[in-house]
DNA sequence: CTGAAAGCGCTTACAG
DNA sequence: CTGAAAGCGCTTACAG
């Protein structure tokens, strides 16, 4: 068995307070026993349970992200922020993977399955999205600080984008440049930045001046990650090159699914001008025109918000930050 | 405060060993009083802590993955298969990112650092490579399962691709075309994976006669991810364009870096035929012949192993999977 | 079917 | 500078 606080007591005849405060960076400890603890401890390789420190201390100095898709880009983006601002704190940061779901009902039950436990200090809720009185109903049951990104909540200190007004840019950019039959690449229906960014579209379009029945809006398969796929926008873009009606030009709802799109373009020779959204890494070496999320900087500013509700003003009202997405011209 | 085991027990008019039973279905319990506990948890949104009960159960049902780079897309796609395999069992999956380190000593010391504190009954460690002796040393010092997953020791259970014979044989495919000056991608020299790929390289060449003047080695920035990086393959390939006397094929040791490595030759407008090695999901979007390395599975079959060890052959010796990553073609 | 009690491995006033 | 003791929130034989 791994040796506790007890053996490394013993061996070094003092009191398992003792040993304790040598971990804690107590100063009340002689140089000359805080070195011998020190020396047994290293010898057995000995190190405070963190679950018995948690225990005792009533809070485990442990932030966890919540994240229903992991494998998705721009998750990967925000966690480089999370990771960069909080390796200055003494906070760990623990990621989980929600299971897939196919309704809020769900992803609720499962927000509710991980934080009822009670394993971190913190939470942060990433591209979750539920209804009001479901964010209410897991609020009143657990008050442990919680952030929410690429989600927005009065009663929560929340961090998004505003996908309406950056996908009403990104068409009216293409309306713009003089494109009259301007598309949309969509994904599932009932995901929220999709219908935020439909909506955008949409706007656009009749602030162009452009009848309902022009809005020419297009889907690939959206049963994996709701339609935030290569292969989604694959699907959509074949649709469109098929369609003699079809758009000459067209906003997609993500650089993954343009990357998709492009594919589509290349494997019958035609090319439609396109502006995505996201940013991602590989946006730039794919040459996408593309509207910005700042994902660092929701990812930094995550961990300051949680910051300061550990240790700062816990009282506070709810901050609510909303970025506006940026159009980068590539191509 | 959240309420805690004391609250319902003195509610409900049980004892505390009662509420515990309810909660971990023990079926002595009337059905009556498990209503009126269920209930009074309900309402008073009580759930068992993990830290109590992982204090109590000397087990926290937890394994944890470490990952130096988790913005990885390799990872990724292990973590995908990580994520189904043990959605069939009753553990949870944490996962923790190593900072970022710049020898295999802090690599070692941070892997210490967490692995030290106890807070998962195992330990999934993807793409961290130690020396022989640092591994012994944390072995020795912590005895909870562990498994390695790109990486190959013979003291742990692995689970590895074979870097050296795919690198071989992606080579050899380009020379058997007829490339007379085949060359290789590479990236940081003090990456374990990138020594092994360009050992096949050099070893493919040897073998079909070149001397040892013929090996082309480029490399961009490998500061960054160890150049494991889209800009680490731009920079390559535009060293390769700009050299007279450059490679007519090329073998690239990631499928990030062909990404870069694709827009340097796009940006010239020319075109040279390129191996990749990883076969992530965007290769086939990118359209990029590769060498597969079958990361869902080895990530189904860590959890395996690492299930096995927890509730099966504790004390078997350890085992070592490694794959040979096949070819596949594109374009 | 239920409870009293010991124990998990720590921290932290409190007293000296 | 140090120790005895209570407590953190649970689980689990043991006894009934």
């Amino acid at each position: 068995m791994q040796s506790t606080i007890y053996d490394i007591a013993r061996e070094a005849g003092v009191s398992i307070a003792t040993v304790s405060r040598v971990f804690n960076n107590n100063p009340n400890v002689s140089a000359a026993t805080r070195e011998r603890v020190l020396k047994l401890a290293q010898e057995h390789g000995y190190h405070p349970k963190a679950i018995a420190q948690g225990l005792a201390r009533r809070h485990t100095k442990t932030i966890m992200a919540l994240v229903p898709m992991l494998s998705n880009y721009f998750f990967m983006e925000v966690l480089a922020g999370l990771q960069d601002r909080i390796s200055d704190s003494d906070y760990d940061l623990h990621i989980f993977n929600i299971k897939g779901f196919t309704s809020s009902d769900e992803l609720h039950e499962q927000l509710e399955y991980v934080m009822r436990k009670g394993q971190a200090d913190a939470y942060i809720l990433i591209s979750c999205h539920l209804r009001d009185e479901q964010w209410r109903s897991l609020l009143k049951k657990y008050r442990s600080p919680a952030v929410l990104v690429d989600e927005h909540h009065d009663a929560y200190d929340s961090i998004s984008v505003d996908s309406v007004q950056g996908a009403y840019a990104a068409t009216k950019y293409l309306i713009d440049q003089g494109f009259s039959r301007v598309g949309v690449i969509a994904a599932s229906e009932t995901s929220k930045p999709i219908q935020d960014r439909v909506a955008g579209y949409c706007k656009a379009m009749t602030e162009a001046g452009f009848a309902k029945a022009d809005a020419r809006i297009y889907r690939g398969d959206d049963t994996y990650r709701d339609g935030f796929s290569e292969m989604g926008g694959y699907q959509a873009m074949c649709k469109i090159l098929e369609d003699p009606d079809g758009p000459d030009a067209v906003f997609c709802t993500s650089d993954i699914q343009s990357l998709g799109a492009l594919k589509a373009m290349q494997d019958v020779g035609r090319s439609i001008p396109l502006v995505s959204f996201d940013d991602i890494q590989i946006a730039h070496f794919l040459g996408l025109t593309t509207m910005r999320q700042p994902m660092y900087e929701m990812g930094t500013l995550a961990i300051e918000y949680l910051l300061d509700r550990l240790e700062g003003e816990k009282q506070s009202p709810p901050k609510n930050t909303v970025f506006l997405p940026e159009l980068i011209v590539r191509d």
